[in-house]
DNA sequence: ATTGACACCTAGTAACGCTAGGTATAAGCT
DNA sequence: AGCTTATACCTAGCGTTACTAGGTGTCAAT
């Protein structure tokens, strides 16, 4: 699968991992794994720069917190963050119900 | 929906669209239209770009067509273009569903 | 004559996932 | 003690690709 495929809908997808409960980056590339089945199993560059993408955007908070001497800036939904979740899925099933139209 | 949602899928359905039967740019922007129900209305800065990519990967071929005065290039699907369009139908089988599990 | 639909083209821009490097702690093995 | 693996973070630069914004030209309708 080529590497463009996720553009434009990971977004939507971190929003999603978070919104289930805060989360530090690295186990938001877990979660992302396990609930994909293991089809995204995605770098850490990819990851982190779309989570400071969204803290910017003002869609996720973060604060740093110390676990086992490790420590994580965990990151938890705005209210913004949430409203636009609801909005990328509802834009994730137009746009996944668009393209089976026309594979079909 | 953002512009990046598209990427990496355009050229499946594109495929997709020359594989009912050959087509010119025109119509294939004709097609995706009323196929994705009005979904995708893309600019011919998209679409044609996107054909020529194609046809330089070997996956479409083109001739040069006259109707009623009008010169159009059509294109129709390879062999290579027709063992690729069966490949990214699965693709996006698998990316929806993994997207779908994430989402849910 | 002018507008709109048809039909093609391309240079440049913006967005973003990824590569490839870096830092640092903790646990387990030899 | 040294080494590896897993955990946990970061970023500069790259490559791909959809889109913007322009251009050319034909034909039908007003």
């Amino acid at each position: 699968m080529k590497a463009e495929a996720l553009k434009g809908h990971l977004d939507a997808m971190i929003l999603a991992v978070v919104g289930v409960g805060p989360a530090h980056g690295y186990a938001v590339i877990e979660q992302l794994r396990e609930r994909s089945g293991g089809v995204f199993d995605l770098p850490e560059g990819t990851v982190y720069p779309a989570l400071h993408r969204l803290e910017a955007d003002g869609l996720l908070a973060s604060s740093w917190e110390t676990a086992s001497g490790r420590r994580r800036r965990v990151y938890r939904l705005t209210r913004r963050g949430k409203s636009a979740l609801g909005e990328r899925r509802g834009d994730w099933q137009l746009f996944a119900q668009a393209v089976d139209g026309v594979l079909a």
